[in-house]
DNA sequence: AATGAATGAGGATTCATTCAT
DNA sequence: TATGAATGAATCCTCATTCAT
């Protein structure tokens, strides 16, 4: 089937990107490690960028879409959200360690444009969605008054801290160098325990 | 003078490869941007890895430094420590971002080994550091018993979210799109409250 | 055909590598002389000295594999064996003379380790075989004891020495300095006479 | 002394060109090697090709002189003639084996065409002088009639032979692959014998 | 007389892409 | 639909040379 070996090389291109980056990687590499012809690339995405632009997009818009959801669930506290939003990204990002180290790429290469536009604004989205949270509950009084958007970049970065390097989370847990820590599940559970500890203290009183 | 005209190489190559990350920019661009001839890179750094290597390697020192000596100042508390490590973070980030962005895409692009090496285990320096602050508050029963690394990485996952994206910084703080938020004291003020309140009521009981 | 074009590229690299050497010769040169794309080498031979190693491997196989068929030919005495590898020498160096060049240059230079390596290796190896003939002569007291490798350091030394310049063999032969000897049948014969000459008076007695 | 800099240059220059060839050997490893100041070449020779010049005219006059000498000579007979000539060439050529390989290259590559001509030009020269040697000698019936340019050939061509790789020449000394056989008495003497004994039995009857 | 700094031209190579099949 | 061959543009880097001092 077509669509598989179209997915085949979406995901060989994903780990050579969070590998090397956008740049770093040449359409031979990727052809190489795909083992796909190199004229298959242009012929599936017709660039090099357009490659990456489906990457992005398609990714980005699950996590948006969830936020979305949680954000507007009448059924839900305002620290249950939190608490969602908190699981939802560990999930997300130590499922999908490298997809995540693109889109990080992304936000701080400026130079395509186009594309950090486009990831900075979901960005956006998903940080207004998050501090509407923290407002409600800040004015129904369940939450201290603190700073929202930056309460969601103290989320958003640890988990980002985290997923910078393996090697360093090997360090914290003392497994070997080569371990892979993100799908150690003892792990996320510290890592979740660890964010909403934080969060907790910092929004709940007492 | 000879130093000059390297320092403006320098500073120059710091601002693209924040902006286009390493691969991304051309000996050419910045030549053009640098206003020198294009043999100049390599008559003063050998490579264009050689330019990179000497910026990395120049600016991690002195953080590093830094940490080192509060870590171990004995005229300090632990609560202490931490609120100067929180502002010594803050500070040279906004000071300079694009050199903290470039540190940023180091560590996670992992394709030029030697780099990221280095810039991995200088962070894994300051956080064995910053560790054994957290560890001896422990101790001593001024801390909860908190997930020390985690701490840390909360702390500079936080800075670096913001690092992340001037545009995003606007947004919460109300500004136009190009407005320099990093050079802004109130905003750097704001971001410090954020993050010792967040730690604070994270180490400390009650 | 591909190898058309391949062979294409090969015969006017050996052409340009006699007139200018290898490093006197550029990709740019040799893509002009072929009238192809400059990418075009790189695509067929990865590196110019993969070029280089190509044409060189490929033609020292024939001559070494020739010079062993004679040395172990039970039918030919040991005077016809060195006869006819003159003949072999003669035959294929001003058949090919660029080539011959080519390794000559190879020879000479020692910056190319491994390529140097290699043409001497083949080199030694048709001298062992040679000394292997005239040291059987020898035993046989068909030849006069002489000092073997030497004599074959002159018979290839002479064919070597008229190879270096086509306007030396012209105030020979008093053609004008553009006439090419080499096509010569006449002065292809003359060659080979006085190398049978002199080495024969020298290995035969009376 | 200014002359002495100056001739230090040109024999780190030859060591350098009979190494890797004069389009191989960069001006910088010139002045690494001799340990001058890059612009040393340039402000004593003008040229990189300004120095090969020096170097190629200043060393052939030598031996073209001395053939010259040997040919006018009336007190001398003309196989006595032969064999100084022999000798000259042995002698010259082990002592300098540099020099003479970065002739023999300057010989096969006719890039540098006014170099090329000036060598080529000087060898016709001393080919013309033994000609006459040898043609004198045939007249006088106390040679054979030989085909006079080609024994020059075979002379000159046996020298060149053995100059073209020290370690070819060790294979038939025995000696290990380092070792410097031009600089052995033993082997000079070895090599005069051979030609003298081919050219001998090639020119006089009996 | 001598040199460190600087440079334009050209070196080999790799790139994303296209095209004929 | 799929691909091997082919390419022009751009890559980093090195070159011989010059110039101000």
């Amino acid at each position: 089937m077509v669509t598989e070996k179209k997915m085949h090389i979406i995901e060989k291109a994903i780990e050579l990107f969070a590998e090397k980056g956008f740049e770093g990687t040449s359409i031979r590499d990727l052809a190489t490690r795909a083992e796909v012809n190199v004229a298959m690339v242009n012929y599936y995405f017709g660039t090099k960028e357009g490659l990456f632009q489906q990457i992005v997009e398609e990714s980005t818009a699950v996590t948006r879409n969830r936020i979305d959801e949680i954000t507007h669930d009448k059924t839900l506290s305002e620290i249950e959200k939190v608490d969602l939003i908190i699981e939802l990204y560990v999930d997300r990002f130590l499922a999908q360690p490298d997809f995540h180290k693109v889109l990080q790429q992304e936000m701080l290469v400026t130079k395509r444009g186009f594309m950090h536009e486009k990831v900075i604004n979901t960005f956006i989205q998903n940080t207004n969605n998050f501090n509407s949270i923290i407002e409600k509950g800040i004015r129904k009084k369940v939450f201290k008054k603190v700073d929202a958007p930056l309460v969601f970049a103290t989320i958003i970065g640890t988990v980002n801290q985290i997923l910078k390097s393996k090697k360093v989370c090997n360090v914290f847990t003392g497994h070997a160098a080569d371990y892979d820590a993100y799908k150690d599940e003892q792990f996320k559970k510290r890592l979740i325990t660890h964010i909403k500890q934080v969060i907790h203290s910092h929004l709940l009183n007492n």
